[in-house]
DNA sequence: TTATTGTTGACAATAAAATAACAGGAGTGC
DNA sequence: GCACTCCTGTTATTTTATTGTCAACAATAA
């Protein structure tokens, strides 16, 4: 439908940083804050900020800005957080543990309901008073259980496999921290954590600001530039 | 410089993950891959992966391709993958933990030297034979050992001192795991990993889909779109 | 009241990113 | 060695995202 017109991935992506951000104002007893304001606080611009809020609607009014405590509701609610999830860990490792000990998510309506492993170690222990099943298991508890969303914390060998039979069993959403890409349904939807990507991510940063910081060495001094590395080398 | 263009952050970005999928092929005796061949496994159009590569210069050979091994050991080296990283753990918690434990950093040249807590329970311990010390052993041990990486996994309360902290003292890195926007010099760079921010995106995506459902509902069966709500509703 | 200021929402202008098009060199088969 | 196909590197086009601008209107002060 032409009314509903799509909101782009960047906005989405924003969203959540929007909320912490009101959130945090709402701790502080803010009670109303304007576009400008929030541009410095955020490094985004203005500009930016109502037009990403107002792909939702409109929000604020003319000379006084946003109610804090109702834009931070509604984007609650936009991003649908005004209700619980039922969420699994497939993976028990120290990841998946890890995940399971941090309490934070419960506090935001993401409540860990079961660990799933292969390893009879610790299968049938609990983390946290969340029981640890055998993977085996997982078919069946997914039939007697609503599962929105499926923590992917295995290894790579793993993963295509597990997804896939999540899938079928009904799991529409996956948070992927194996570092594979998943290939799934379209109904189903899948968000990654690529730790290991992220931290590449860092290294060429922090080279590339050395290798500038060479290379401006090399224009203070009269130095030539030195030549790129060809192909075959 | 002008001969340097400024590669894009979306370029950069996809570079891991190049990287990921040609270490695959290279697993796979793949020696050689055109880029509509990768097109098709990462679902990428062709286009923008000679795009992306191209930034860094001509790897491939009309007619043939890329050579796998090659092409592969090229971004290992544009990523800064071919020395190793130290690195330490400030914030000795669930996730700082997981992230110690987790083997398969070392093994690509990220090494964990020293972990940082201030609970009086853990400090004096190792985790994985490494030494977990007091917070105020940092500016110590940041005198007498070089440390690319800081990788922040403490409350957000705590973030903000710490990242300041370790500027001062010298890290140009840091691997943000704390749910706060770190406020550092423009020498250094911080990558975050805001898992709750992703998980959120995730949860709005799954309605997304839901709620597109509903409005196809809706069309069917002839039914108004329910009004938006107003300001002071 | 009336003037002045602040601030949104809408839209126009720019910038960035992704995709498509294509010229031409490199491989392949005969 | 020649014709033909494949596939890159590069330029052009389209799409998406960000930023700048301004009329309209609310809040506040005079």
């Amino acid at each position: 439908m032409d009314s509903e017109k799509k909101i782009s991935p960047a906005v989405i992506n924003r969203l959540p940083r929007y909320y912490r951000y009101l959130g945090d104002l709402l701790e502080s007893d803010i009670t109303r804050i304007s576009s400008k304001e929030l541009s410095a606080k955020m490094n985004i611009t203005a500009s930016q900020i109502r037009q990403d809020l107002n792909n939702f609607g409109g929000f604020g009014q003319q000379g006084y800005g946003y109610n804090v405590e109702y834009l931070h509701n509604e984007i609650k609610k936009i991003l649908g957080l005004d209700r619980l999830y039922n969420m699994i860990v497939v993976g028990g490792g120290n990841i998946g543990q890890a995940l399971v000990n941090y309490t934070n998510f419960e506090k935001r309506g993401f409540v860990i309901k079961a660990v799933f492993d292969i390893n009879p170690r610790i299968i049938g222990m609990t983390i946290r008073g969340i029981e640890v099943y055998d993977v085996d298991q997982m078919e069946e508890y997914l039939k007697n259980n609503i599962v929105d969303v499926a923590i992917l914390t295995l290894p790579r060998s793993k993963a295509a496999k597990v997804a896939n039979d999540l899938a079928k069993w009904g799991v529409k959403g996956m948070w992927n921290f194996s570092h594979v890409d998943l290939q799934v349904p379209d109904d189903v939807l899948v968000e990654n954590v690529h730790l290991t990507d992220s931290l590449m991510t860092l290294i060429y940063k922090i080279n590339e600001m050395y290798t500038e910081e060479n290379e401006l060495n090399h224009l203070s001094n009269g130095l030539p530039i030195k030549p790129k590395l060809e192909v075959g080398d």
